[in-house]
RNA sequence: GCUCCGUUCGUCUAGUUGGCCUAGGACGUAAGAUUUUCAUUCUUAAAAUCGCGGGUUCGAAUCCCGCACGGAGUACCA
């Protein structure tokens, strides 16, 4: 078998699309596994919709995620130029072979032409279509003399190539997902090969470029079937047939309620990120949000992204790039369209969360430090961060959820008040900075002394005792273990604490029992 | 409209050659256990008559046919 040479090929016609990154993370995965060769390549034909940034914009997205190319428009490579707009003059001599031996044709019909053709078949409650059933009614070099269509070429008259579709002939495109699809010709349209403009359309430009690139797979997305049988012509005509690249027809993203195919507006709208990397519009000035700025972790993503649309056969779920490199198989990749689920992003988030280490998390939370004015040893920091990391999903979460191991309440969650700090608890909390001053500052010391000694010797109940001891250190009734709290907070600042409770919230009311 | 693709718990899916399927797992949901609280963790539960209707077969989620529904395509866009 030849060589493996895939290629992931956008547009940049704005941010690459997550469906976009997970055909571009299949294609990596499959490389990577037959020691093959992972292409960037930049389909921009059409000038009209190219968006400044946005090659930039999927080169860092695929960077962050780690899915990275052994060619392509930001490294070069034997095979290049790697972006169509710079291959431009050689798609002119492969449109001319097509011309040459009868497998295109010129034609000169103007938009307003084809425009009035297809509101005359409206009418009729039919929908037109430029093929073989229409094209000997049309102005082109099959209806025009040969005379009048080089003195149109001559004279500069606009024109397009058209491909020639034979009649009633069943074209069969092979499909490493679907199996055989097979169409007929009869009802396929003579797609437009080379526009007016001197630049190739999609299909023309993708057989030359994955042709001369010695592409051996093309993994793209479903959208792409319909125009397949028109791809697998083209090699023919090309007489290519035998180096033709086996086909992979991805299926869709979908909304994650509803139906249809997963677009722009909705991540916004439901709450979790389209894209990759936020991105503002850079004519619109609208903002999209991405996955590594909402705090996903890019081995999340990427686990998350494989697992859609593909699973190995077992039960394993977490799988790192080398993993996923390792148990990729194209034939487990599923036939139907996949709804996109946020709380399984978010669980895959926290599993990632908990692999990371206690210094890695702090790392990454020390900017959310830095916010707040918050200076701390950085151990400190590390150990907060090893404690606390079960409880978040994403790095933003941990300020609110550790906060108090920084800064001390100012306010008291009033319902906490209500139910935890009941008559005779000022009395309590002064007996806990008593404990506090006269016992070893020790875990075992303090737990016996506060446990056994007062709270059993005394009847009370434990609870009610720590958990008001909770409501003054931390404000509210979350948090860690209350002594492993007090032990890291310290002697000196779990007293002014409880003292600041005492003073800010006082005795209650009789009839809070 | 036409062409093609698809259809298993709310969601992602296992089930690839028909019988170990009284349809398995994960997320989410609910209940319980653990914990001084919250969270974590653990256990359990509810949850798909396998889109519907026919057929083939001793036996079908798995094969065949029809229908329905969903999706994609139908541009000098990719």
């Amino acid at each position: 078998m030849a060589k493996v040479r895939v290629r992931f090929a956008p547009s940049p016609t704005g941010p690459l699309h997550i469906g976009g990154v997970r055909t571009a993370l299949y294609n990596y995965l499959f490389a990577r596994q037959h020691g093959g060769d992972m292409i960037l390549r930049i389909e921009d034909t059409d000038q009209t919709r190219f968006v400044p940034g946005a090659e930039d914009y999927i080169i860092e997205a695929l960077t962050w995620l780690g899915i990275t190319f052994d060619e392509g428009v930001h490294i070069g490579g034997a095979y290049g130029p790697y972006r169509q707009s710079d291959r431009k003059a050689m798609y002119k001599q492969y449109a001319d072979q097509l011309l040459r031996d009868g497998w295109a044709y010129y034609a000169f019909d103007k938009p307003e032409a084809l425009e009035a053709k297809r509101k005359e078949f409206e009418q009729q409650k039919k929908t037109f279509q430029y093929d073989c059933h229409t094209r000997g009614d049309m102005q082109n070099s099959l209806t025009l003399s040969a005379e009048e269509v080089q003195r149109r070429l001559d004279s500069g008259e606009h024109y397009v190539v058209r491909f020639k579709f034979p009649a009633d002939l069943d074209i069969t495109v092979h499909d490493l997902i679907r199996g055989d699809v097979t169409m007929n010709s009869n009802l396929l349209d003579d797609k437009v090969l080379f526009k007016s403009d001197g630049m190739p359309t999609y299909h023309l430009a993708n057989i030359v470029d994955d042709h001369t690139m010695e592409v051996s797979h093309v993994i793209r997305g479903e959208e792409w079937l319909p125009s397949a049988p028109l791809h697998v012509m083209l090699y023919r005509a090309f007489g290519w047939e035998d180096t033709m690249p086996q086909f992979a027809h991805l299926p869709l993203l979908l909304k994650p309620e509803g139906n249809g195919k997963l677009s722009k507006r909705d991540g916004d709208r439901l709450g979790f990120p389209v894209f990759p990397l936020d991105w503002i519009d850079p004519h619109s000035g609208e903002k999209s949000s991405g996955y590594r700025e909402r705090g996903y972790f890019p081995e999340a993503v990427v686990n998350m992204l494989a697992l859609l649309g593909w699973n190995p056969g077992t039960e394993q779920e977490l799988f790192t790039m080398d993993e996923l490199i390792k148990a990729f198989d194209i034939s487990r990749i599923s036939k139907n369209g996949a709804k996109f689920n946020v709380d399984k992003a978010k669980w895959f988030n926290h599993q990632y969360m908990q692999q990371h280490s206690d210094e890695e998390v702090a790392a990454m939370f020390q900017p959310s430090l830095d916010e707040h004015g918050i200076v701390a040893d950085h151990d400190y920091v590390v150990k907060v961060c090893g404690m606390m990391k079960e409880r978040i999903n994403f790095i933003s979460e941990m300020w609110d959820t550790t906060s108090y191991f920084f800064v001390a309440p100012t306010e008291y969650d009033p319902a906490a008040i209500k139910k935890r700090w009941k008559a005779g608890m000022t009395g309590h909390m002064r007996k806990v900075i008593e404990i506090l001053d006269t016992q070893p500052f020790e875990y075992e010391a303090l737990h016996k002394a506060l446990l056994d000694d007062y709270i059993a010797a005394n009847q009370l109940n434990t609870g009610q005792i720590m958990n008001s001891l909770r409501l003054a250190v931390v404000g509210k009734t979350v948090g860690p273990d209350m002594l492993t709290l007090v032990m890291m907070l310290g002697k000196e600042e779990t007293k002014r604490r409880v003292e600041r409770a005492i003073s800010v919230i006082g005795e209650p009311d009789s009839d809070n029992q």
